[in-house]
DNA sequence: AATGAATGAGGATTCATTCAT
DNA sequence: AATGAATGAATCCTCATTCAT
């Protein structure tokens, strides 16, 4: 049997486990975790189902997979992105807002809202995403407060008790855009449509913030 | 033999169906929709696995009730309240974030939370969250941020765009409080709580609404 | 209270079992047994489900009286009408299939279908069905045979062996009536109708398929 | 260690359809479709009851191919073996009788009470089986009757009014050894038992009741 | 390394039967 | 005598996981 010169199956060790974690969350951006199948993750992946279990051990750690590998990533840059600028500060916090909004149009969007409808199954992760990501995500929003204060460039404000609200927005845009979107009438659709939404989210927030003209405040 | 022996069961007609919708919104809210089991919902109703089905087709139309019968009365008492006030303004603002806070402490803010996770599975649910619930609460806010700029109270801002802005820090804390922080350390727990949050909430979203110049505020 | 002169439930003690069996009998036949509800019993019945236990043990002894009590009656009709008649066996044979013919036509008809589909479920059922109906039917058309061929107005067949001949029309057509006729195509029920069925039927049976050699018949 | 274990399961993908209809008749057969569990049909066809669902969608789609896939090869053998038969008509007829009561015998001949039974629960199976089966059937039958008359060998009878006459002990048969003949007396069981059945049923449709005026016969 | 047939535990749903009213 | 709310065993079907190929 000489016809054997192409192997049966490709050599693509290293790419697989990305690829299946892409998929997943593409089923699990539209179903929930609950309610995917494995099979439908197999099929888009291009896989088969036993083939899942040879790089994930099961059901779970896929998912958990799935959250480490997007959201670490996204979260570096933007701490790495942080450290580095010298910019003012209000501008610097409008930069890091348009990452967050853009990045919420891109499928790692939809991991928050299947941390928040599976928490309470998978204590771990839910524990893995307070500590890695909204911990750290608060500690950077706390720093640029704090930053901006020292600059002169914000009013005081408890820096720990504001960060969530900067928060805020990005994630009520998160959940809109993968869970309801979908199903919204057109004129509502216009609400949430990109720059609009963060000029008038970083106007609301900056004159929030912004020292005022004249006469001290509170 | 004395009559004691107490009976297997009640007739419970009337107070069933609202027990049984406390009892699944509880239950909803632990494991979410889809990993709930209806006999767990059952048990906690105190009824046996049939009797759900006397009062609710199925799971999904159990769950379409849960939304319904929690979610409305209490956006129509808001909007009864807002009708009738004559309080300042951001008084006003504040005292609805008050009450939305709150709500957000109960059962019932878990809702969010189950929507936005079966949105994908549901379409008609979510089309009816959009319609009856978002559409209404952010009316109603779009209403008290023109009410303030007719008042002189508030700048002027779009009302369409920002009424989600001074949702979204709600919808995080319910996020939080029924996802999350049943898995967070302490510390990070005192940042929601109660008085503190609403707080800082309405200190960092007042400033950014207040006209300018001058004079003494609130 | 004086009010009471109009009894809350009427006394109809006498009427329901008949009522209930020719309402079972009309759900049996739709659906089969095992797929029967009791709830439809009861629903076209006029009574509650509850009642139906107050008269039937259960849903076996329900069906077991509808066979009963729907057959018993028309077989004792027919021996009685045999026993009695000087006829000539020819047409007193035409007779008694005229009148099989009509009683399928009746709701009684169904009967048959039922004891078949479920004779593996209830053995003794079908014991009852053999023995009570069966042997009674076949030994009514052998003594038919026989007083024809003691008559000189029927050649010589072994009465036993013929006598589930002369019956299989009929049961065909109480198959084709109550099962399938529904679904047929228009042109295949003209078959089946009424007198013409009955004429080719007694003119098969009583001539054969051969052609006669000659001379005058019958 | 020897690699004896024999392994759990085997990979039979192209008998399993086969085996499991077969299966399923057999059950079918002794207890209805209803009433039916697919946990004893998975047990007989050697199969978990998860196996089942890889080759047939659902319950009523099994019981669809076990009606397809038993008869219609059956019906074709018969057509076909007419086709090719010059034999004289009246002993073609009793051949194609005597094909049919040799089948009967077998589990094939237990699908007319299955499908009769549920015909009302599955209005197209039942119009499938008039269409595809009945007719056909009959068509055949007619013609049988049509080359008789043809070629003198009988006399002139409506085809289609007479065909189902010559099926009806068929059928007759069919549901007694199915139903009936296990919950019978031994004395009952002579009657139907193979050729003495065929003997009495040729005689009787090839000859009549009446006697013959004269001379002698075929 | 990859497949996909086979498994079987788990959960939604139905419905005969019971029993408080 | 009658009701119908309540029960819970029974059964269909799904799908994560295993394993023969």
């Amino acid at each position: 049997m000489a016809k054997s010169k192409k192997p049966r199956w490709q050599r693509r060790k290293e790419d697989r486990p990305a690829e299946i974690v892409a998929a997943a969350l593409d089923v699990f951006r539209a179903r929930g975790f609950a309610a995917s199948r494995l099979d439908d993750v197999a099929a888009r992946a291009g896989i088969s189902k036993g083939t899942l279990y040879l790089y994930f051990r099961n059901k779970e750690e896929l998912f958990k997979a799935v959250v480490r590998e997007t959201l670490l990533p996204n979260l570096m840059l933007a701490e790495a992105r942080l450290q580095e600028s010298t910019a003012p500060t209000p501008a610097l916090l409008l930069e890091v807002l348009g990452a967050l909004v853009a990045a919420v149009g891109t499928p790692v969007g939809a991991i928050p809202k299947l941390i928040i409808a599976e928490a309470g199954n998978f204590p771990d992760l839910a524990r893995f995403y307070v500590e890695e990501v909204i911990a750290r995500g608060m500690a950077l929003f706390a720093r640029l407060l704090i930053r901006g204060r020292e600059r002169g460039e914000f009013r005081a404000v408890d820096p720990l008790t504001a960060a969530p609200m900067l928060a805020a927005p990005i994630l009520l845009m998160s959940m809109w855009k993968h869970a309801l979107e979908p199903h919204a009438p057109p004129r509502a659709k216009a609400v949430f449509d990109g720059p609009r939404f963060l000029a008038a989210y970083g106007d609301l927030l900056l004159h929030g913030l912004l020292p005022r003209p004249s006469g001290p405040r509170e």
